[in-house]
DNA sequence: TGTACATCAGTGAACGCGCGTTCACTGATGTAC
DNA sequence: TGTACATCAGTGAACGCGCGTTCACTGATGTAC
């Protein structure tokens, strides 16, 4: 009926898709309208089109990073549950492919510092896609909500920190001790309940 | 005999204050070479008689943090050693205190991300203190190397989320569950070793 | 001790640049008859 | 089916602004005699 809405659709998704990748790899003060435009293959003006403002766009490509990473971890681990699940999600969070590739992986190491110093909307879709995780994770492993902040928590600072050393040696080191403390720590109660 | 290199040194060490503190509270994007001046009673052109460029500053601004972090973190702890220095430093690094003052805190959750994208001085400084905060701890409470970065990963991880979410209720609870997860664990290890 | 000159930390106007945002426009797609 | 007009997604020049950085300057502090 309307292949003009179908064009604007196809452009829209090509706006997010770029901006979801490029704030993973950036950050929201990395990353310019322009930019982003250029990525989808777009110029500048037309971005109004879409957006009310870069604040609305950031939004919008936050939620999809969040829903991109929850695919990849169930690609990554389904259809395995407890202790396997576990080991699955953590051995490719804290993965050298993960950490060589911010703009495939997980938003929180990337952004979550800047959100915290952004304005309400922007936190509560951070806070809405923590709980989703936290969910997804707690029906899969069997684990209790705390034990799975924690982990979370630890994945998260551990690559956050990994990708900020210069060296790469430190880097690894950082991924496989924690790897190596989670799994040796959380699968025997996942195990136990799974 | 030159009241004049004194003159400069005072101001030198107010820049590098200021430049600390808002560095931790807005991010490197988020603090410019004017409003750390403004911050040091100095006005802007000036800046360049203590400084090749902004990233100079923010190299030894990042530098000072973390002494001013280790200096807190030990006032915290000491003259306490094993289980309860442990137990001190991490319940002052997951505290509301530290949540809502990031400027008086620890430079590792409002700036890795930040500095992952940076060039090597600066990801250099951060790797140095980070192994010196390993080092540190490691004297204090015995542990090892591992088990401490995989602690510091969790309050990070911890701090850094508990900041991003809107709710201050997610906060705590983030806090909360995670202290309780660290100290539960890793207690028991310091303790035979202390 | 007093005067003339040198030094240099700090000032503030100015620069070029990229940013977010606006807007008059273009041209392909859609509708009316 | 064919023509005239309407719609609107996308274009690209332009805006005001804050940024990092430069530079001619000012005036207090230091040195020489």
């Amino acid at each position: 009926m309307d292949g003009r809405r179908e064009r604007k659709t196809r452009s829209h998704e090509k706006i997010v898709q770029a901006a979801s990748k490029m704030l993973r790899a950036h950050g929201v003060s990395g990353i310019s309208v322009d930019k982003v435009m250029e990525g989808a293959g777009l110029t500048r003006g037309g971005f109004y089109a879409h957006f009310q403002n870069k604040d609305e766009l950031v939004a919008t490509a936050l939620d999809r990073a969040f829903a991109d990473q929850r695919k990849m971890l169930l690609d990554a681990a389904e259809p395995k549950t407890g202790k396997a699940f576990l080991e699955a999600v953590v051995s490719c969070y804290l993965s050298r492919t993960h950490l060589e590739h911010p703009n495939q992986g997980c938003p929180l190491p990337p952004l979550a510092a800047e959100v915290a110093r952004s304005g309400p909307i922007t936190r509560a879709v951070f806070q809405r896609n923590i709980d989703q995780l936290l969910d997804l994770f707690q029906k899969r492993t069997g684990l209790a909500r705390d034990a799975l902040l924690s982990i979370l928590a630890t994945c998260v600072g551990a690559m956050t920190m990994a990708r900020a050393v210069g060296d790469r040696a430190l880097a690894d080191e950082i991924l496989r001790d924690v790897r190596e403390e989670i799994l040796g720590e959380y699968s025997k109660r996942a195990r136990t309940r799974a």
